[in-house]
DNA sequence: CGTTAATTTGAGACCATTCAATTTCGGTGG
DNA sequence: CCACCGAAATTGAATGGTCTCAAATTAACG
């Protein structure tokens, strides 16, 4: 396939390849798929939390993060999303989108209707497994944060946090100990159930102690093993071999 | 199929066909799946973490519960199980379990060879879309656990957690408003992110105000309006349309 | 029944929150 | 290019929810 590498869709191809063998016919069929192309800016919806699911979501530039709201007025980020991924997998079969979807930045999203998905899976092994392992990987990233919010002390829980996402960050392709970080300390609160006001005192003891540096929406990771340790980080639970 | 209600697994097939449509053939298939039957005492590891992965568990009787335990010894529940139920679908794919899995009491399991569950699911689509459903309800389910921990203080916590427990047995037909409930306040206190101690406390507080009745093993829940109020509970989240 | 596990109670300490004010950053228009 | 503005980050001090530690009571089980 000669647009390999232009097509909008290439970087789900790339970032597929690495855990799943597939054949050039699949990456056709990929690059076959159906979607539309859009672009939302800082802090827009991308899907509402009730909405009826028709198509899913690829993130193609920029950051996304998924949340529910609370009665009481608060938010939970329940993930992040960096560009490659899908931000609502589970809506291909559940119904009904039961979170949120949010902008970090402005970014460019490809929505593939969900049959056309669905097809794709039925007939191609090789795609129904990479969409199934991106599932259970995303079920395991959700399970280590059940952690990270319920057992782990605020500093550890911020190191923690930074920790996946440059590591995510880096095996993507993104950067490398030096990574495009827009998530404001609001947003970092939110995903690891703190006030800002905290994250910010967190963050800057991390600073205080060589770890990273952050600051203009760039992270610096000065010392991995410390942050590492810190964190209480073990890369299993992302299940990226390479 | 004249053995439907006597085999071992006739629970799972119960409760797939809730939401999804088995044929006959789809439910002689899944009868005919080898497998091993073993029972665990109180406490005992069901999995354990870094384990290679080569079967998949389903909960015939008895309670379980996944964890993770962090370094410097704490742990944190990440779901609870009940009867037909899988604890641990994702290592059909995953090559090694990511976390633990305990039993809370006495409980059967039936084990499945990884290949077996695989070769069945792509063979019957039908089974391959329960498979994919009780997939997809798991990561909701902990996409909530992420709010609760993250973001309720701790009487939404617990109330949130028995709501959802208890729905979840009356959906299997475990119970109505009465159910079997062998969980400790540890484990319940390890499951919300708070001390043993502060959930023996909160539950007294549901108690003192005539929301449930909680001793001896036995759960009443005696408000349910009261009690989602106070847990901030809405099922959308289950997605158990029924 | 004796023994251990589980629950309950009390008091003090602490981590994170709340609220409010200040400073810095990032983008925009003159 | 600089002045301006709102958003984001930072700081301080007081409050409070939850934890810690330790002891007492009750329930579960062989």
């Amino acid at each position: 396939m000669r647009l390999l590498d232009t097509h909008d869709l290439s970087p789900l191809i790339r970032r597929w390849s690495k855990h799943s063998e597939l054949s050039a016919q699949d990456r056709d069929a990929v690059f076959a798929l159906p979607f539309i192309k859009r672009s939302f800016g800082k802090d827009a919806y991308i899907i509402r939390e009730g909405q009826e699911a028709t198509e899913c979501t690829v993130l193609l530039k920029g950051f996304a993060f998924r949340q529910k709201l609370l009665r009481d007025g608060g938010r939970q980020i329940i993930s992040f999303h960096i560009p490659s991924e899908f931000v609502d997998l589970q809506n291909g079969v559940l119904g009904v989108a039961d979170h949120n979807v949010q902008a970090v930045n402005r970014c460019e999203v490809a929505m593939v209707p969900r049959e056309a998905l669905t097809d794709l899976m039925a007939d191609r092994p090789a795609i129904r497994l990479a969409v199934w392992l991106d599932t259970l990987i995303d079920a395991s990233i959700f399970r280590e944060w059940v952690v990270n919010v319920g057992r782990r002390d605020s500093r550890t829980r911020i190191a923690h946090l930074l920790c996946e996402l440059s590591l995510r960050l880096k095996k993507t392709g993104h950067g490398d100990d030096r990574y495009d970080f827009p998530m404001t300390q609001e947003q970092l609160a939110d995903a690891t159930g703190l006030t800002a006001v905290h994250t910010n005192r967190t963050l800057q003891s991390l600073r205080r102690d060589g770890l990273i540096e952050l600051s203009n929406g760039i992270l610096r990771v000065l010392d991995w093993q410390g942050l590492t340790e810190s964190g209480d980080f073990d890369e299993l639970y992302l299940h990226q071999q390479i």
